[in-house]
DNA sequence: CAGATTAATGAGCGATTGTTCAATTACTTG
DNA sequence: CAAGTAATTGAACAATCGCTCATTAATCTG
């Protein structure tokens, strides 16, 4: 053993996705993360490897953190669709103008859009990431259906795509420079919207 | 009168716009821009002043055509909602994977993505013109009330934000590694929402 | 053709990009 | 305390960034 890490890792990533999440890859240059993560470029290498590894990494935080927001707001509601439309919402309510976020767009979509036609590895991550999310809301979605709170010949793969659209759009519509009112509006509207699914 | 310049000025803004809107603002480094106006950096900045009143102009040419698309578009319909509805489907057939758009995502949305926290002028924009677009929407929503397609009691400005939403979510999901169908049904997904609000 | 005018050129500016590495510092163990 | 090990540092790298400007080339009018 040696001298010990000054820094904590996993506060680091958080700072790192706070960053990335403001300003999106391209824009967060070395010398922000420097300063955002309070690390010096050497230690930085050494310990993500690149400006990439340290991006990924950080997405990584960012796309847990949401599935375990996604977990313990369902956990709260027995009614999977209420849980949806309340979850749909709460990102209303939370992605309001003047908020605490670092971006009210999703970090995701974010990277989806700044890495296609550029960033090949980077993109192909966050592919993967949209694409098992998508999976997973199909999946709880058919647990509704089988829990009868679905019409029983909705097509819950198809709904989850619907879904994570509405989640894509609300978010996106958010981060233009509007009013809370507006964006909690459009909240309870995509809420209302899975209605017509339900039994 | 002198020498006569050798660009066609509106050619020139039609590649910026293939570039910018393929790669975003940051990713189109000026010698990217030389290679796709073939033009020498004292012509481009000669005739555009800076890369920011490039942009800002190849946006221009963007949002003009975007909003012609959509007046033809209508034209084409007696029923307005059934033209938006249409217009929801054509954008998903046009979304298609391995389609010939430089970019699946709006350009103005990866835009408004890609320049909040970090380049306010463009950022500022692209509010005006997202802006301008939701209250288009929303005029032509009036109308269609007044035609009796919608619901007495519909919020034309509100559906119009919902409507919005929908194609922003639409375009950045499509923007995804995924195939066709899906996304032509996701369309169809979104027309359907129109039908709650008919009368 | 001569003179005037304007577009096109491209080398090169200072600043910044992501990254490296030899030197230094701090901690653990014997 | 001395030796060994690992983390930290920051100067410096080559490459690229957006941009400038003195020079050259092309077209007009007289």
């Amino acid at each position: 053993m040696a001298r010990i890490a000054r820094y904590d890792r996993q506060s680091a990533l958080d700072k790192a996705v706070v960053l990335f999440w403001q300003k999106g890859y391209h824009n967060s240059s070395i010398k922000q993360i420097e300063h955002a993560l309070d690390m010096r470029p050497g230690s930085i290498y050494a310990a993500f490897g690149s400006k990439d590894g340290l991006f990924l990494e950080a997405l990584a935080c960012y796309v847990k953190e949401s599935g375990d927001h996604l977990s313990s707001h369902l956990a709260k509601y027995t009614s999977i669709i209420e849980g949806f439309q309340d979850y749909l919402r709460d990102i209303a309510l939370a992605c309001t103008p003047g908020g605490p976020m670092p971006s009210r767009a999703c970090m995701m979509v974010k990277t989806l859009l700044e890495t296609s036609n550029t960033h090949l590895p980077i993109n192909q991550e966050v592919n993967r990431v949209l694409d098992a999310i998508e999976h997973r809301l199909g999946e709880v979605l058919e647990q509704a259906k089988s829990n009868r709170e679905l019409k029983p010949d909705v097509d819950c793969k198809r709904l989850a795509r619907l879904l994570q659209a509405q989640i894509i759009g609300l978010r996106s519509f958010a981060q233009r420079d509007t009013c809370a009112p507006k964006v909690v509006e459009l909240g309870e509207d995509m809420a209302g919207i899975l209605d017509y699914y339900r039994l």
